[in-house]
DNA sequence: CATAAAACAAGAATAATTCCTGTTTGTGAA
DNA sequence: TTCACAAACAGGAATTATTCTTGTTTTATG
């Protein structure tokens, strides 16, 4: 039985995911990280990324302008994403997810996940307007 | 004031995508209509499908397995993601969008649209297995 | 310590999407 | 109808996020 090895990147990379809400993509992770690990690769920042999602330490919030975006809350809650400025900004939503996953079950399919996003214009870029 | 010309090759591509539930790729639409248009070139897709998407006359349901698919239904509604077979399945939720979208005005965004969409495993993938 | 699997850096490869150039087509006005 | 000009287009090059490959290093374990 292979366990998953110890690795001090791969902590990194998960408690730096962890450590903001503002659902950066692969490419800030690892800007964020190379000062402190000069020799990190991109590559890195992608399979640990890829092994946190599988592993659901960690989830997406969907491509915005062409990149993914990631999440270290896993709680469920809604995503709101301004069309001007890209942010992806976590709202409380009120949504009965076990609703939709019972509707959903009903017609024959498993759920295993809900996600609610709304898209517009965000606060800051309203006022800056 | 400039007008959006006529175009033959518009007209079909959105009248193929409003021909499925699919959601389909950019990429099958412009399979789909070769045939019939042997000179359209994948760029009058993309092209044309930018312009849909500006004009409200489609939708996007995000980015599956590398690609953006998409919807000629624009009436709310949410949509079920399988992760075997990645199709985009619609189903009837039970969202009160509108909650949700006050509730975003409340905190100072302005919502224009609200998504629902689940992932899972569809009834086809669960009854393979 | 010795071994094997896992993790890695560096960079090449892939592929969806966008952009550019020169040409053709649609439209409103004369 | 003809003219002028903007819009649409094909074809292909460019861009770029992501994945993959190779050779090396690290981790865990007996």
């Amino acid at each position: 039985m292979r366990t998953r090895n110890y690795s001090k990147k791969r902590e990194a990379i998960l408690a730096k995911i962890r450590s903001t809400t503002t659902h950066p993509t692969a490419e800030w992770v690892y800007q964020e990280l190379k000062p402190e690990y000069p020799d990190l690769s991109l590559g890195t920042v992608y399979r640990n990324i890829g092994l946190f999602k599988e592993g659901g330490e960690i989830v997406s919030v969907g491509t915005v302008a062409g990149q993914e975006r990631f999440d270290g809350n896993v709680a469920p809650h809604g995503h709101f994403v301004c069309r001007i400025c890209r942010a992806v900004i976590d709202f409380d939503d009120p949504v009965e997810r076990s609703e939709a996953a019972t509707h959903l079950e009903d017609i024959g399919h498993r759920a295993e996940r809900v996600d609610v996003t709304a898209y517009g214009i965000c606060k800051v870029c309203l006022e800056a307007a």
